[in-house]
Parts: structure tokens; sequence; C-alpha cells
DNA sequence: ATTTGGCACTCTTCTCCTCTGAGTGCCAAG
DNA sequence: CTTGGCACTCAGAGGAGAAGAGTGCCAAAT
């Protein structure tokens, strides 16, 4: 249906227009890749391109555009990641390993996602859910208030402020805690509700009060309700790819937790990539740009995602190159601590 | 210098300017406020004012609009703070009253005077130097690899890796942990050093080359480097105020820390209010933008900085409100806490 | 001494027009 | 199927003109 010269077309055009903005025409493209066949030929194959909708020319008298459907089949199967360069690797790398704690580890990931890509970065926080408690602190910070510190094995320390509507004694409190820990420790946190189940039985009447009131919360934090945290990184960037959407409703978007959980996606495998080209973003205000994103973790399994977001007129290969190299580098800093 | 008509009409050209955005001409003046002369007196007022550089015009034939010198004396001299409404109040309230721990008092924080002032809002976390240490933990989370974690009396979780690089027994960890508890508790983090020196002597040999390296773990991150955290909210609020500066460089300016915590300025009086106008802005891409800061805190001494950033021609009495109100809110929730 | 109406003047901005050129689609020939 | 030729279309640049807002200044009025 599309012979290869159709896609070789298809593909420059793609090139082309990534890396001039402007709408690519026949002449040009004979002119900067060398096809062999005339602009003629090139406008035959050009009209076919567009009657199945890769192309589109945006007024009656300009070049060609690709669609975001050309975009789409340009990524699926025109195109191959492009590797990062070694100085590239090496720099990610010492950048990344230099961090001294997971927050570190975060936000120096989206500023060289950002940087790498010059693009908008996200990057999503690693899940608890893969994680296991590593140690459960409990302190008093007021009469009436606790503060109940979760550290886990990935290193993010969860915490949470507990009112117990009654003074509580430093004895009960050491108690409840080496409880907590004596039955939590190295229990994954998808495991913490069963392992903690029958809590409040297990301590005495005077005890039962607090014990149900902390159950309760370290449930909700952890388990229910654990809300990702996500970060973005480069928002600057968005102001250099003048979108055709206002900038504005693209910055609301990127303000909203929601949204941005749902930009990156599912996590599933970490070693594969996914491309969201235009409308196919979930959000109405991001018609006009892109998402690569891809899981990562320590290990091969993934715990959260990460990804950039910029015009659906990006350079596909690199960015994603970039993407997978950093989501890589994280991965192997995670496991390493 | 400036008779109290003069004031007037600069009052009035400030606030038609920031309401209509346009430059603001003799006629329009007189028509929107009833100062009871004609246009031609006005425009001799404004001939003076312009003399004196409180007034500009953008071209030979079009209105007047205020400098950063009239903005300067309109915020001084010709204007009051606005009060919120009861309404504004109670939702400011509730909504900071549902927090559950510091992280989200700071969010809920940021978001709030977003949407309050329509702007670009900019919260320094609780700055460390004013509390006390309520709790040390010491955590292993690899052979080699310690977990540290301070507790403040206000709420905030400082956490940091240390690389022991040798293997430390359970005792050690415990014994050290103990030990920096007792020593610690309750302790003002700028006399933790103090308190500390000794301590690398007081422990057995076999346990001092852990001891020193937590020791400076714990100080550097602690005293010495205490990177105060910025967090900004309501970027998209940036795409609104069509800023003459190329919101490129603002977005970029406000993802460096560093030009954030000058932007805030410097911790002082908790119930004064900062107002920097354009070119007294410490960062060359914000000349045409202003801040409005004060500090915040438990109690009547400043712990950290709020404030919103915006255009110059902004509404100063009510930013200027929007904002102490927060500040005072958030110290009432940090002071209940 | 200040205020005021009148008036000429200056610019920006909007609209309308034309012209140019890139790029196309189509056709007939190779 | 490819190619050169050619007429056609249309966005964008550039310019002229008109409109309109607003000013500065002056002489008269208060």
């Amino acid at each position: 249906m599309l012979d290869d010269r159709k896609l070789a077309v298809l593909r420059a055009i793609v090139e082309d227009y990534v890396s001039t903005h402007e709408p690519v025409g026949s002449k040009a493209l004979v002119d900067r890749h060398n096809l062999g066949v005339s602009p003629a030929t090139i406008r035959n194959d050009m009209a076919v391109l567009e009657e199945q909708g890769y192309i589109a020319q945006p007024h009656t008298s300009a070049g060609r555009v690709p669609t975001d459907k050309g975009y789409r089949l340009f990524v699926d199967r025109l195109s191959t990641i492009k590797p990062l360069s070694g100085a590239e690797r090496r720099a990610i790398e010492t950048f990344l390993a230099n961090a001294y704690d997971l927050d570190d580890v975060v936000s120096r990931t989206v500023r060289l996602l950002a940087q790498l890509t010059r693009q908008v970065a996200v990057v999503q926080y690693p899940s608890l859910t893969r994680s296991s408690v590593r140690h459960v602190e409990l302190v008093p910070i007021a009469s009436e208030r606790l503060l109940l510190v979760v550290i886990t094995n990935t290193g993010r320390v969860e915490q949470r402020a507990i009112e117990t509507h009654e003074p509580v004694s430093d004895e009960a409190i050491a108690h409840l805690r080496a409880l907590l820990n004596a039955r939590l420790d190295g229990c994954w946190l998808t495991d913490v509700p069963d392992a903690l189940a029958d809590l409040p039985e297990q301590v005495s009447a005077d005890e039962r009060a607090l014990a149900t009131t902390v159950l309760s919360v370290l449930l909700e934090s952890l388990v229910e309700k654990h809300e990702e945290k996500i970060i973005i990184g480069g928002a600057a960037n968005l102001a250099r790819a003048d979108l055709s959407q206002s900038l504005r409703d693209v910055l609301e978007a990127l303000e909203e937790q929601v949204v941005l959980m749902r930009l990156l996606g599912e996590v599933g495998d970490p070693s594969s990539l996914t491309v969201r080209i235009g409308t196919e973003n979930p959000h109405e205000s991001l018609r006009t740009t892109s998402v690569v994103a891809t899981g990562y973790g320590a290990g091969d399994q993934a715990v959260a995602r990460l990804g950039v977001l910029g015009p659906t007129r990006m350079d596909y290969p690199g960015t994603m190159g970039a993407v997978r190299a950093v989501a890589r580098y994280v991965g192997q800093i995670l496991a390493g601590s």
C-alpha cells in the first residue's frame, strides 16, 4: 500500500519538519535528501500520503506537515532509537551518582532529562508498592500529636502526623513502636494490611485506642492512598517550542497531579518506551504535545515512570534515546542504594 | 513638590492601568474618577509626574503608564493593604487546616496563594535554624549504608544517606542512636555542633569511625548546608500576564533555586511585607515583574518566607492582602502542630 | 497663579490593496 | 511509472491611506 519510497518520503518530511519547523515542499525534499527522483514524482507520493492521512497542508499552497498519524508511523516503523553519545552517557552517570538521597536522585533526574531533551521532564517518585518496610518510627511531637515515619528499602521516607485526641504515655508509644517494627520489618508494603489486621487485639485495652488510630493512619498513608508524587522540570523549554495551543493551557494541565499521572501512563515493562502523540494524549490541552515515557526501577521491575513532554514536532529518536538512557541509569542508582 | 491632586492622579493612573492593561489618557481619567477638574488640568499634572519619573509614555501619542518609581510611590504612600473578604478568609482557613503533614501544608499554601492572587506563588520550606531536634533515627538500609533521619519540632523530616565504607554492627548503630538522641533531644539546631563536638571521643575505638562519619553528615546536612527548599506554583498564571520580557526567561529564572532564594529576600520581621518592584529585583530576567513577600512562622518569629511574583502591573493592595493573610494562617497552622 | 477650552500635531494601528513567491495539481510526453 | 511544463492558489510582505487617541501649548477665564 505504501511502497518503500513513499515511506522514505514520509521519513524525510518528518525529519525536515522537525529540524526546520516549517512545512516542507517537494523541491526542498529532493534537494536535501538524495532520493534520486524528481520533485514531480515526490509530489505524486505526497498526494498519496496526504490522502491516507499521514501528512497535511496547513493551507493550499504550502508544503506538507506530518499529522499525528504520520508521526505514529514514523515512530513505529521508520525510525530507530538514537543512542546517546559516550560523553552524554558519562555525564548522566556522574551527575546521578553524586546524588545523596532519594529526593536528590529524583530532582537530578528531572533536571537531567529536561536538559538532555530540551523539553519538559516529568518524573514520578518511586512507588511504594514495590518496596518493603525498613523501619517504622513513632515520635511524639506534642502532647496529643505523634509523627509516624516509615522508611522503606528504596530509601523513601514517608511521614504523617497523627492526632491522638488524648495524651499518650511514652511507654505506650515505645511499646507500639516495638510491636510495629517486629511485625513489619522487611514486610512488603502490599502485605502491610494483612500483617497488621489483628494489631488492636494484641495490645492491652488502654493502648487499644492509640493502636487503632495509628493503624488507620498507617494504612491510609501507605497502602490505600499512596498518592504518587510527581515532579516536573524544564517548563521553560515549553516557551521555546511555540505550541499552537495556548501555552497557558499546557502549563495549567501540567500543574495538575492527576493529569500528570495519566500522562505517564501505567507502570509496565521498564524496557519498553511509551510514545503518545498529539491527540492520543488523555488530556484536551495536550493535543499538540507528545509524551515519551518509560518505566524505571531497581532491577527489572518498574517501580515508577518518567518521561518528557514536548511539541508533537519533536525529535523522537533522540528523545527516546535520552529517556531510555536516563531511565536505565536511574534504575542502576536505585538498585545500588 | 507633589500636591494632593497629583498624587490622586498617580493613584488613578496606577489603578486604571492595572485593571485595563492599557496606557491611560487624560480624558479616560476624568471620566472614570470624579476628579472635579478638566482633562487639560490633568494633562498638566501628568506632565509634571512624567518629568519626575513616576509615569512614562510608551510612545508619543499614547496615554501614560506608571514607571517602577511610580508603583513604588503608589505602594508606599498611596495605597492600603486590602483585607480579604470573610469568605476568602474562611476558605483559606479550612483549606490549610485539612493539611496532614508539613509537605502538605506547604503544597497547599503554594496552591492557595497562586489561586488567590492569580499569580506565581513561591513558598520556602520552614527553615531548620529555628527548630529543635525532636528525634534522631539511624537505620541500616544496606550492609554499608545507613539512613540518617532527623525529625524536628516543626514537623520537618530531614533525611540523608550515609556510606560507611565498612559493615557496621547493629549494636553500634543502636548505641550511636541512643547517644545522639540523648545529646540532641530538644536541642536547637544551631546548637547541634557544640552539643556533638566531643562525640567521637565518647565512643569506643571501634565505633569511632562510624561516629565521625555520621557526625559529619549530620552537621553538613543540618547546619552548614541547610539548603532551603522552595516550591513554586501557578506558573500557568505567568502566561496570562503577558510580560514584555520573554516568558521563557522568566520561567528559566524561576527554575533556579538560587534566584528564588534571593527573590524572597532575607528572613525578617514576619509582620512586614516586602515589595520589590521591577528593576528592584535582583535578577535580570525579572525586570518586568514584581515580588510581594513576607516572612511567616509559628509564633512571632519568622522561620521562612513566602510570596508571589507577577507583572509589575499587578494589583498591589489585593496581592499584599492575600500574601499577608496566607502567611498569618500558615503561621497559625504551624504553631498549632 | 491656576484652570480651561481650543487646536494643531504626532504617532500608532487598522484596513485595504497589490505584489511576490513558494508550492501545488494536472497533463501530456518520455 | 516518471518527468518537465504550466497555470493556479494562497499566505505573507510591504505600502498607502484613514482613523483615532492623546498630547502639548497657548490664550482666555477664573
